[in-house]
Order: structure tokens, then sequence, then C-alpha cells
DNA sequence: TCTTATACCGGTATTAGTATCACGTCCATG
DNA sequence: CATGGACGTGATACTAATACCGGTATAAGA
């Protein structure tokens, strides 16, 4: 096993993220949001649903910018319960 | 095609995202903020390295909370220039 | 010199993201 | 009732990210 096969605490914050992600989008349609980010309509309907839990980073941040969204906001609303406790605390 | 196969200048945004990093990384070894971040140390020299331009989002959040950066200041120094302004001001 | 630690690099394996296609559903409008 | 738009889901295709392995180079220290 060379790759870890997403835990589903990592699905549970993808999960987080679409919700997230699909409160700030409001009433817009799909396909305007994902144009105005670049994507397709496709992959944001898979990132909204959860099926794509942990999307590359600059489809997020051109989400988060086609959305008004603020990338540390975002970050902070997905992992609440933080993972490994001192990621940045022990780092810093 | 049913991939796009990560442009060039994707992959230079990569690069500065790569670059940032190392910077923020400044003297730490990489297994040590790696370990912080909960990546590989191969990992984490790809992505500075700019041989893996588009990592993880989430992957990105645990480097800068390891390194102690803001997300949006990550953001914003990998598209300097000519990230679709209008993304985010069109939808605001 | 030998060893150790760090970093770089190539290859390999496996999972996952992204995109397209096709079909189905719901709702509003004609 | 028919039509169209928006959302959802499944399958399919292909590229990329992640991780591990071995080898290599350099610098520091015994």
């Amino acid at each position: 096993m060379v790759r870890t096969p997403l835990t589903p605490a990592e699905r549970e914050r993808g999960r987080r993220l679409g919700v997230l992600l699909r409160t700030a989008r409001g009433g817009r349609s799909m396909a305007e949001v994902a144009a105005a980010a670049g994507i397709s309509a496709e992959t944001l309907r898979k990132i909204e649903t959860g099926r794509a839990p942990t999307p590359a980073f600059f489809t997020v941040v051109a989400l988060a910018a086609a959305l008004g969204l603020s990338l540390d906001e975002v970050a902070g609303a997905c992992a609440p319960a933080e993972e490994p406790a001192g990621a940045a605390g022990a780092a810093a």
C-alpha cells in the first residue's frame, strides 16, 4: 500500500468542504460558479457532494475566489477538530 | 483528452508554490516539516521542487499550518500576475 | 577514511482528481 | 401534458498526487 486510500476522516473533511462551498454558492447555478472558477460543473458537483474529498489546491483557490471566500476560513471550517494534534502548534 | 494535462502555466504556478514553501521552511529539515504536516518527506520534496505542481488542498493546508503561513498569502503569492482577476471580482 | 544526515533523483505502485457522456429526477413554465 | 433548466448519479478515460525503494552527492563529524 503506497498511497493512503483516503481515511473516513478525510472524506468527512471533504464533505464539510463541499457543504461550505455549496452554502457559499447560495442561489447561483453550479454551471455559473464552475465557469467562474474555470472548472467543469461536474467537478464542482463532485466536490460539493463530497465525492472528491481532497480536490487540488488551486481548484479550491479558484472556487474560493469565485465565491468570495477566504482560504483560511475555508480551511478552518473544514478542520474543526484538528487531525494531527500539533501540526501547526508543534512546528510553530 | 478527458483531463487537462497540466498547462505550463500551472506548472509555473506550482513552482512558485514550491519556492514559497521552501523559503518558509527556512533551515528546518524536510523530514521535520513533512512530519509536522503529516505527509511524507518525498511528497514535500516533490512539491517544493515543483514536480507536484498541483498538490491536494489539504496537503497545502497542513503545510501552511506547519510553516505558519496564511493560505491567502500562499495563494496570492502563487498567482501574482494573471490569475483570472474576473473570478473573484466578477463573482463579488 | 568512514559514517551519518540531508537532499536530490529515478523508477514503481496505487489511489484519487478532473472531464466527458448518458440517463434519470425535480420543478417551473409554456 | 410537453419542454426546458438545474441537479444528481453512474460509468469511462486519463492524468496527477502520494508513498516507498534504491541509488547518488555533499557536508559534517568521529
